[in-house]
DNA sequence: CCGAATTTTCAGTAATTCCTGAAGCCCTCA
DNA sequence: TGAGGGCTTCAGGAATTACTGAAAATTCGG
């Protein structure tokens, strides 16, 4: 049965962990109202209504999951508001903006292994972090690519 | 040549970057210390100076670093002082940290899809949410096995 | 083009997080 | 077993972050 209660609980639960992840609450809100909502597509007067905040914080929010694409506009019905909604994609998207986390990592190590000398215990360690995050930076996007073919749609 | 001021430049611009991740900014800066200090362990007294906090800051920031596997303390060579320094595998189990979350998020889909029904928007989206976290969570411990093998030599 | 409705921006404020400082506990060594 | 130093805990305060509310800008229908 449809209990929309339990499925806003659910919603905020999501949007919890998301936050935990280092997303901000706001976007995490967002993008959960966005998940769960039964329409195809939602306006911002209708986010800010279902989350009761103002919409100058769903603004925001809007923007931010638009600058990672985990959201789009969709080519308006000719209405005054816009309409957003996920993309297909959203979450191979959500998991891969990682990778620019992972490349900081990256730079960070080769950064220290440059202003240190090799018989400094310190050398050690930022080589083998600097190994681990190339090692990352060369599997992940075979993971995604590996995703991409097992959900190929013509 | 050694440059220690540049090394302190790149510890705190690798804790910044960590900080972004969603890591809490006094654990992010003092893996950061653990990681550039160029003895093989450090006390929490050295920490504090290095970082100059006090030292309840970097008891709570170890503790927490410790619940994580990124740090242990090493068997005490009859000092007063506990000493501690990075495990090496510290980036690894970072990393798999992700797992609880993608764990979470997998749990959320499927609580949404209990609660939707099958002609609710909704329930595709959740559906997608749902098989993608499937895949991580199928993925992400082989790719972790596939690095240790590359780096077990004894 | 004008006007209404939506969206964006931003300063102010509320809330949360984070750090400190000091007191108490524990552990080591004499 | 006592003294001294190191570690932990926690209440309080500082700083950062996040949200609001209203004004300005933008957009689309008329």
């Amino acid at each position: 049965m449809e209990d929309r209660h339990e499925q806003w609980q659910a919603a905020e639960r999501l949007a919890l962990t998301l936050t935990e992840g280092g997303m901000q609450r706001m976007h995490a809100r967002t993008l959960a109202a966005f998940l769960f909502t039964d329409a195809e597509a939602i306006t911002m007067g209708e986010i800010g209504e279902r989350l009761g905040v103002s919409a100058g914080s769903v603004s925001g929010a809007v923007k931010g999951l638009l600058s990672v694409g985990l959201i789009e506009r969709l080519p308006a019905p000719g209405s005054r508001r816009e309409h957003y909604h996920m993309r297909d994609d959203a979450w191979p998207r959500l998991f891969s903006t990682q990778n620019t986390v992972v490349h900081a990592m990256l730079q960070a190590a080769e950064t220290g292994i440059a202003t240190t000398e090799p018989d400094d215990p310190a050398h050690l360690r930022l080589a083998r972090m600097r190994d681990f995050y190339q090692f990352l930076l060369r599997e992940l996007p075979d993971l995604l690519r590996r995703w991409e073919q097992e959900h190929s749609r013509p």
